[in-house]
DNA sequence: ATGAAAGCGCTAACAC
DNA sequence: GTGTTAGCGCTTTCAT
């Protein structure tokens, strides 16, 4: 049995008000008891019980961060953003993977509440806006869109990510741009896929939706879609993925076709995770601040923790940037 | 404020003890009643209080999981082992990234215990054997054996593992094959370096301590340890990495120096992280079943918190294998 | 089948 | 400076 504060109570013959008091550094306790306390506490090995805190307390000090893919390196970093951020604030968080499905999302939501978490981050798998029916608690958002105006959120500027890509492919040279994008109801996806057809408006390209393709956000839906591609009549020279994931598939693919990257067949990505820059892969990619994303959605949410019913709801905009490596260059050179 | 079962008693009529009974699907409630509790909790959007059932039925089925960096892709993976089969248990995971370092383990145990987890799955930093001073809860240990006796453990044979890299390299005629390890005191660097030396030995080369490194598991430590050894008068011509990290590290400073790889140098890694099979890396590794690490941990921790006080320490070895790519090949062909 | 009462370990009012 | 009391939301005897 775990000893209590009853039972150190007992043992220095104060009331057990005292020592929660004297455990707690209150105000009110004259300094030899407290002294007194805190040694026997130590040498009964006491441990305080955050349940029986939490239930007097109503906030448990414990937060939850909902992401889609573990696996994709994008998410552990932000996590560890949060994470940090939520640790030297005295936070634990309860890490939910949901693998892109929303019925797992739905029940890490549910019970993450039951478990009286004091706010949640997530990202959540698609853009439904109806995440306000699942959500009684702060909640920040993370690059999503879904119940705008409810809740606060931190993204990067993703239609600007993708502009800026498709740009950047367009200046090259490269003439007939895919678009090999995530889940197509997904906010990334269609505002990256936004960004994408304002470059090519602004260059007066054609939009053509045979080669604007959804996939899963996965390295292998990025393959297996550039291969449907790569096959047909009509061929593209160029791909804008939905995410770094993804680039490293039609990567793979392109290769396998024997095509010269960059020369014949440009490749940007979206995320900038830490494996694009290795030097066997040197993927041109849209840099997201992504350790910055967890930290900053962490504050956002102890704000909203904090100030209580004066909701402010903020939007936080971050700008992405282009990171230019070997996997596009001058078409044709 | 949140609605409680005495809320929804006062509402149908009943005593709260009926209501809880009847939400818990206990025996002995009418199933009229039943049905009108259940209708009118729901109506009342009822969400039961994880932190009040826990003070009184002493268990929380909330775990904890330690690992020391989630951005090296090998955590995540066993991270997501041992959460979907903790989801389908029902149980919730608080994840916990130390960064190798060893007073954020302990801050996280202490943390974890606090929270009154029902069980704790961890990869420590190092093999203190002190681990069992901070520790009061059922504990699986991950690729350690730190307090070996007091906790089971699930690890893969890493001195299997360091064997069976070391002489692959020798077979394919490398001939001074350096140690890139990782943390000098961890279980998996001591045992690896062990595998390292029993395929020198049984090969008759000699150990040299000269090019038998220690890093910190990360890539840019890999990178820096090969750069010494490849300035020195007496370079290698091949590597063990203490993981794949360490090994893409390796990689890199390799190519900078203008070797051929396999042909001049050979660079076997360990983990099989998923990045090692991309087509630009192909690097020859030793597999873990590293999904299957995280979800043998916790069915290992399961029966532990439920058999109770009986306690059966098991440690479960998983066997590894050698997956060869191009990063090896015979010497000078 | 249902209810009354106790109590999990703690904090917070209020008294002294 | 210290103690008494109530109560957080729930489960669990023990009656009825």
């Amino acid at each position: 049995m775990n000893v209590t504060i009853k039972d150190i109570a007992k043992k220095t013959g104060v009331s057990y008000t005292t020592v929660s008091r004297a455990l707690n550094g209150k105000p009110g306790v004259n300094q030899a008891t407290m002294e007194r306390i805190l040694e026997e506490a130590k040498k009964m090995g006491y441990q305080p019980n955050a349940i029986a805190r939490g239930l007097v307390t109503k906030h448990t000090n414990t937060l939850g961060l909902i992401i889609p893919d573990i696996t994709n390196p994008f998410f552990p970093t932000i996590a560890s953003g949060v994470e940090e951020a939520a640790s030297k604030n005295g936070y634990n968080v309860f890490l939910c993977n949901t693998n892109w499905n929303k019925e797992k999302e739905r029940a890490y939501l549910r019970l993450l509440q039951e478990r009286r978490v004091d706010g949640i981050i997530i990202k959540s798998t698609s853009d439904n806006n109806d995440l306000h029916e699942y959500i009684t608690t702060p909640t920040v958002l993370l690059d999503s869109r879904s119940d705008e105006g409810k809740y606060s959120s931190v993204e990067t500027d993703n239609m600007r990510g993708g502009f800026l890509a498709t740009k950047h492919l367009i200046e090259l040279g490269y003439k007939r741009i895919a678009y090999i994008g995530g889940h197509a109801n997904s906010h990334s996806n269609t505002t990256r896929l936004e960004g994408y057809k304002q470059a090519l408006r602004k260059f007066h390209l054609e939009i053509d939706e045979e080669i604007i393709l959804y996939g899963d956000f996965k390295m292998k839906s990025g393959y297996q879609l550039i291969e449907k591609l790569l096959k047909s009549d009509n061929p593209p020279d160029a791909a804008f993925a939905g995410n770094d994931f993804m680039a490293l598939g039609v990567l793979h693919c392109v290769q396998v076709f024997g095509l010269n990257i960059p020369r014949d067949f440009g490749v940007v990505g979206f995320d900038n995770i830490p494996f694009a820059q290795l030097p066997q892969v040197q993927l041109t990619t849209i840099n997201q601040p992504t350790y910055y994303m967890g930290k900053s959605a962490l504050e956002l949410l102890l704000e909203e923790i904090n100030c209580g019913s004066e909701k402010m709801v903020k939007r936080v905009i971050l700008e992405p940037d282009i990171v230019i490596r070997n996997t596009t260059g001058p078409k044709g050179v």
